[in-house]
DNA sequence: GTGAAAGCGCTAACAG
DNA sequence: CTGTTAGCGCTTTCAC
């Protein structure tokens, strides 16, 4: 390993002298500068992160904390979450708490203890999130929190049954998710719009948020007369339309059904769901510059204390919804 | 932060007393071990890993690359590598190259500078792999490599084949995949049993890894006369199965098809897919067993240098294969 | 069985 | 503008 000690002596110099060459070039001398530069990159001079680190009282690394990482929900997350931590020059040590609970505590106080503050995505353990974990400050995504970054799931909702409305659906079902899901839950409140629209809502649920969980909800979604549903993600909405066809009820022809989240599964089935998204790349991104904000050792504290994000929803429109066919 | 001398001055003892109580037990009075450990419990002491590695030369993380995560097939892997890794107390960072073989290489040096080892999963730049990065050991996934770990895709073409015979296919499309793709041309020399087999085959491509380069092949496929295609991944089977309907052509009554990878997406599609596939976070698992046993400051050396595993591939079968209807 | 001290690689005073 | 020095938290000889 090429060290500062490696470069200085090569370059004629001392080694804090390297070591500013290359932090602070303003302060140096600027052939000594590009000499010392020079010299570093002909070595392969890169620093040790650790050794910085350990002096600087931080550690270069940010925590990301998943539920499940092949979840393309999240998997889309952690892309803006590296992205804009490379950025900064940060690692992200990527954690997968397998829907566990129990594991997701353990999992964050680890994670914070090795990092310089963590990004806690829809956590499973209610009580994870509070305060900062160990000093660190912890970004929460879908949750409420003092720093919490989500998808505007009213805005959200609003769009679907505003779509829906349009296409003249006046019975609508809604396929819920888990009850411990903070987004299911706004997504219930939201639900009040319907009725300001004069569209009627049947509230099924809580299903897992499968395709076993959208089948599941079948027989209800039929039996309510709807026209059309709307489910708690795009895998539900899966397994509902799988399940309904079954039963010969067609799609969108008979009932037309709206997913959310908008993963690139919606555009890969068939047919292709109509689907309540947002740029969750995005959301990463916001997380993270959440995080880093509270990074710094100067002004830090001139933050405020806490920030919520609400990104937009988005209605991607496509072949799983059509209009109410005339009554015979 | 809670450091040993914290937890030595709680205690009345000396640091060193105290990192070996929680490190090295043994070597201790039971008596002095106990009352240590209680005393960083209670004070919630946990090592500082930078600190401890900077001394041990090792960083504590290992470092997974990949082409990207939001497709399933690295996600799985991924939390295969994160399993293994946390098992032997190892943090992992995770790098996302977006599919840009120039990124790939530099995102290498720079993860092989911060971590004790990286796995390369499916390396875009092909000069990225060939020797450890930096003297550090570099395990490549999907590719060839001293350190390497790959499905069986000869196994798997032949799994493919020899279903598709037994359905009285004989004669049968490949559509492959990007001309760059180790995977792609391990599996066109595969094809070879399938002339041992009895089954002509017709090879078409390269084709992009998307359901577009699935639906840019489906006139070659019809044009082809085959009565079965065997696809690239499962992606590019879904944009086959969507455009050959589009021409009239029913899945699986005209043509059967087989996706490779068997993601979730497999079973999500209708009609189902039938699909090789192999145990991704097996993979993932076995590429970090690999890189771990590289890790030992002792023995390191006593592990044969090289090292290659083939895990088997699987196939699953669906609903988009069928019998070879009776010639009318 | 325990303590004192060195040093991993780095940066930030503090001198010059 | 540059060099010397201390010390981040930890482990590990080396003494006792």
């Amino acid at each position: 390993m090429v060290t500062v000690r490696d470069v200085a002596r090569a370059a004629g110099v001392s080694i804090s002298t390297v070591s500013r060459a290359l932090a602070v070039p303003d302060k140096v001398a600027v052939e000594t500068r590009d000499r010392v530069a020079a010299i570093a990159a002909e070595l392969g001079y890169q620093p040790n992160r650790a050794a910085a680190g350990l002096r600087a009282g931080r550690t270069g690394a940010l925590g990301l904390l998943v539920p499940d990482l092949s979840n393309p929900y999240f998997a889309a997350v952690a892309k803006g979450v590296a992205e804009v931590a490379r950025e900064h020059g940060l690692g992200v040590f990527v954690v997968d708490s397998e829907e566990d609970p129990a594991l997701e505590v353990e999992l964050l106080r680890s994670l914070a203890h090795q990092t310089d503050g963590v990004i806690l995505a829809s956590p499973r353990a209610l009580e994870a999130a509070r305060p900062p974990v160990g000093g660190k400050p912890v970004v929460v995504i879908n949750q409420d929190g003092p720093l919490a970054v989500g998808t505007d799931n009213a805005g959200g909702m609003r769009l679907a049954v505003e779509h829906l409305y349009a296409l003249g659906h006046r019975r609508v079902a809604y396929v819920g998710g888990p009850a411990a899901s903070w987004s299911d839950a706004q997504r219930r409140v939201a639900l009040d719009v319907a009725g300001e629209l004069g569209v009627e809502v049947v509230a099924l649920g809580p299903h897992r948020p499968t395709v076993d969980g959208g089948a599941a909800a079948a027989d209800a979604v039929v039996a309510a007369g709807v026209t059309a549903a709307i489910t708690f993600n795009d895998v539900v909405a899966v397994g509902l339309v799988r399940a309904v066809r079954e039963r010969g009820v067609r799609v969108p022809e008979d009932l037309s059904v709206v997913g959310f989240d908008d993963t690139f599964l919606a555009a890969l089935v068939t047919p292709a769901l109509t689907s309540v998204g947002a740029d969750l790349r995005e959301v990463g991104r916001r997380a993270t510059d959440l995080l880093v904000g509270r990074l710094g050792p100067a002004g830090a504290e001139a933050e405020p204390p806490t920030a919520s994000l609400l990104l937009p929803a988005t209605l991607a429109v496509r072949a799983s919804t059509a209009p109410v066919p005339e009554e015979r």
